[in-house]
DNA sequence: GAACAATACATGCACTCGCATCTAATGCAA
DNA sequence: TTGCATTAGATGCGAGTGCATGTATTGTTC
């Protein structure tokens, strides 16, 4: 991959970046009342299958740990989240999904993924 | 492009889009005083080598009208760019680099070019 | 030409983010 | 145990963004 590649593997990334985002933003916000950053750690709990520690949460979603405590904040105040102190280490929290957490996300997932679907089906895919 | 070749997608843009933009904003900012949507626009004139109209920049950086009008006035107060009112639209603004502008950016442009590099050079190319 | 819609850009505002910092709990060494 | 560095997470703060709106200019319709 030669210097121009480069370049223009990146504007493709923030074309696509801006154009899903600003969508994911729109439909989440409007139709389930989520944020991107919102949608995405209740996706990964639901993933995960189990209640999570913030610090692991910030290994995967790309966020700082003080924006990701924020979210949490968020989500805890809407009544999709609940935060559990974590016993071993009780500096820890645990962030617990709620059944209306659940429920939401469940919701929102068809909207998720049709946005993406919408703005990457015709899209060059990634090579190997 | 199936649906869970659109979402794998998509976490790769995620996540080299925060990794770039992160270094971007740490390498451009620490080194020449820039951010990655200063950069950006300043990039945009030197490529066409002539001064744009506001919504023509607006057309080619992914920022709302708003968000570019205010690098734009970051950029004039560092003597990077200047406004120049439109002749014939006096609607319009002329962005116009400066002699500055052209320099700063012409020193940024390695560091923007080694810091996309490190991210993409290894990384999976875009099919066709 | 006068009235009114449309367009270009600027600005008030609310929101999210990252950085620096704070508090509390843990680990480790003397 | 005491003292101090380290770690987990929360929070004050400033910066950048988008939306809604404001101001000025242009176009259009009568």
């Amino acid at each position: 991959m030669d210097a121009d590649d480069v370049v223009e593997t990146w504007h493709y990334v923030l074309a696509k970046h801006a154009k899903a985002m600003c969508a994911l933003e729109r439909e989440l916000g409007a139709r389930h009342g989520l944020g991107p950053s919102e949608f995405e750690v209740l996706d990964r709990i639901v993933h995960h299958d189990r209640k999570l520690r913030i610090q692991e949460l910030c290994d995967e979603v790309h966020l700082s740990q003080s924006a990701l405590s924020r979210v949490v904040g968020r989500l805890e105040k809407a009544a999709l989240v609940s935060r559990d102190v974590c016993r071993d280490d009780r500096r820890g929290v645990y962030v617990c999904i709620t059944d209306q957490g659940r429920a939401r996300h469940a919701e929102a997932v068809p909207t998720h993924r049709a946005v993406l679907a919408e703005i990457f089906s015709e899209a060059p895919a990634l090579r190997s």
